[in-house]
RNA sequence: GACCCCGUAGCUCAGUAGGAUAGAGCAUCAGAUUCCUAAUCUGAGGGCCGCAGGUUCGAAUCCUGCCGGGGUCGCCA
């Protein structure tokens, strides 16, 4: 139970004792950090319902409180709130039990479930671009989150592997080279292992046949044709497929890698594809299939909706299978492969109509439970004039060069500040790399992830304030403390006693982790694991600047001291983890 | 046109079960290092919470209208 958990609870119990509902009780962090610890507004709640003064009503509960050793100072404020401070052995002893495990207080999920979730979304073909970075950033978090939490979950990269970039890519290629094997429709030995493309073929030719086909009705005509005899499985295309997916998933892979993102599948919409038939036939038998225009559509509007839902296309009038059946035929997919108790998919916040139409029809054809699909959605990084970041040149700034130029700029950071000084280059090489994706990856992820936000890389690149690095240089300083301390004999870390004031914060600060990733996980927001991350750097700095350690003279105090940081150290660790966040040992 | 999101300090943003004096970071100004990494710490100034009504003992938060910005609305994914 996280600490505001028990409070609650204990709080609750004496709303409950005085016949008024539990729920009161809900204790949270004060308000006013000068007054008290915790409060409770309960008391003003209840006081309406029950029709009493608040104030007699919070000074019966108050009364109650007061009787527990384990609180410093109970009293009411203003027109009833109940102002809370804990005693600090009792603070001393809390943490005590929470630094005794590797959780840290972290906290469990009482109802674990097993979770599929759907980001990265990348393509084939296309090399990863800024567009890409949310949904990799955000989805690898909460995939920790979860995991940690207790959760079970399988992480899928949902790979853009099917659609009619694929047969752009096929008659491009055949304009090039069409004496090739797999252009042969007569041929029927086997086909070739070795990819005839390479990497940097697949990113010259994609964007060549995207704009051809833009341009000209006839070259998207035919590249409609080629994608739609490789979905019946014409035996060359599909072996060519294959070559472009197996060349583009390695490239993206590295590049996931390099973000320290790791996926568990490596699944895409082809998976789906030979689904797609059966489930359009038990649709049509369930007669939930309508035709409209030529299309197949499936309607998903209910009366009591305030909004209007149009319904969800299932097959274009030529045929062509639509994202909609390709969604769908994923779930039937995941159920039979994976049978998850939800399907969490991170994806930008514009997809949100599509999904809400993807998940009513599959509630509507008993594939899976709408309300256990959940589409997490995000706002787009934008570059500071407000819309969607471009580069200079207007064009998508790749993965790549995000990271190298943020590498960049740290390596910069570290020689004007003389850090790192004396590492040798690779070490250096490293260090940069770390800070820089860190600096990227907390910016992403401090911000509520359903709000656009401004990409500054001047602002991320500062390194002061909220920042990546902040933490990072935290962590740093814990491990440099601690190493001095072993290093001159100073003993082992003991029990915690609080003897200042910046102890008192830092440990109220390491007892919130708990409800951080209650609330993180619960709402599916990684940013309140970052506020409480820079809570507690922000805490451990402060202790660090007031409080002696290594070379505190009272063998007891160093004992106490030394724990504090430890559990800072091993808590910001934990939380860096969980952001996707990878740490170097010094800088 | 319909629907959704947003509008809070000079800048970027928190504040999502209505509660005390609306917070943080940056920037600005003033300080701190004989001492464990100063990418740090301490302090100060800075606000008609878009506007106007309403509900309430109490509203940045809930309701209505208006103004401004962004997004979505069947044959791209």
């Amino acid at each position: 139970m996280t600490i505001l958990e028990e409070l609650s609870r204990r709080v609750g119990d004496v709303f409950a004792e005085a016949e008024l509902d539990r729920q009161y009780g809900r204790v949270k962090l004060a308000d006013r950090p000068d007054l008290a610890q915790f409060q409770c507004n309960g008391a003003l709640a209840a006081a309406k319902a029950a029709r009493q003064n608040p104030r007699a009503l919070a000074e019966k509960i108050c009364q109650t409180l007061r009787s527990d050793a384990a609180f410093k100072d109970v009293s009411i404020a203003g027109p009833g709130f109940i102002n809370i401070t804990l005693a600090d052995d009792d603070l001393a002893r809390r943490l005590g039990a929470i630094i005794e495990g590797d959780r840290l207080g972290g906290w469990k999920t009482p109802e674990p479930e097993k979770i599929l979730l759907d980001y990265g979304g990348p393509n084939v073909a296309k090399p990863l671009h800024v567009g890409h970075l949310r949904t990799a950033i955000i989805g690898e978090s909460l995939k920790r989150i979860f995991r940690f939490a207790g959760d079970v979950v399988v992480g899928d990269v949902h790979l853009g592997d099917w659609g009619l970039p694929m047969g752009q890519l096929i008659t491009e290629l055949k304009r090039e080279q069409g004496d090739l094997v797999y252009f042969d429709a007569a041929f029927e030995g086997a086909y070739p292992d070795q990819p005839p493309v390479l990497l940097m073929d697949l990113e010259r030719l994609y964007p060549q046949a995207s704009a051809a086909c833009k341009a000209d009705r006839a070259r998207a005509d035919e590249a409609r044709q080629a994608t739609a005899e490789l979905q019946k499985g014409r035996p060359g295309y599909i072996a060519l497929w294959k070559h472009f997916v197996a060349v583009s998933r390695q490239a993206i892979e590295k590049e996931y890698e390099d973000l320290g993102v790791i996926f568990d599948l490596w699944k895409g919409e082809a998976d789906a594809a030979p689904l797609i038939q059966e489930m359009a036939a038990d649709l049509a038998s369930k007669g939930l299939i309508e035709d409209s225009d030529g299309a197949q559509v499936i309607r998903v509007a209910s009366d009591g909706d305030n909004k209007k839902i149009p319904p969800l296309m299932l097959f274009k009038s030529d045929g062509g299978v639509t994202y909609g059946a390709t969604d769908l035929a994923t779930i039937l997919d995941r159920v039979r492969t994976e049978n998850p108790d939800r399907i969490i998919y991170v994806v930008d916040q514009r997809q949100a109509l599509h999904f809400e139409q993807v998940f009513r029809a599959a509630g509507l054809a008993g594939l899976f439970a709408a309300n256990r699909l959940e589409h997490i959605g995000f706002g787009t990084m934008n570059g500071k004039d407000g819309k969607p970041f471009k580069t200079r040149e207007g064009g998508v700034l790749r993965l790549r060069e995000m990271i190298d130029m943020v590498t960049e700029r740290a390596q910069a950071r570290l020689a004007e500040n003389g850090l790192a000084e004396g590492y040798d280059d690779a070490e250096t090489t490293d260090i940069a790399r770390k800070v820089g994706v860190a600096a990227l990856k907390f910016a992403d992820l401090s911000n509520p992830r359903s709000s656009d936000y401004i990409f500054d890389l001047d602002r991320f690149m500062a390194f002061e304030g909220k920042t990546g690095p902040y933490l990072l240089y935290a962590r740093v300083r814990v491990r440099s403390v601690l190493a001095k301390a072993e290093a001159a004999g100073a003993g082992a870390p003991g029990e915690v006693k609080i003897t200042a004031p910046e102890e008192r914060d830092l440990a109220l600060v390491l007892l919130g982790f708990g409800d951080a990733l209650r609330q993180a996980h619960n709402k599916r927001l990684p940013h309140l694991l970052c506020d409480h991350a820079f809570l507690l750097a922000q805490a451990f700095s402060k202790f660090y600047a007031g409080c002696r350690i290594a070379d505190e003279a009272d063998q007891a105090v160093r004992a106490s001291r030394m724990a504090l940081a430890d559990a800072s150290g091993r808590q910001l660790e934990l939380i860096l983890d969980l952001l996707g966040i990878q740490a170097p040992e010094r800088m």
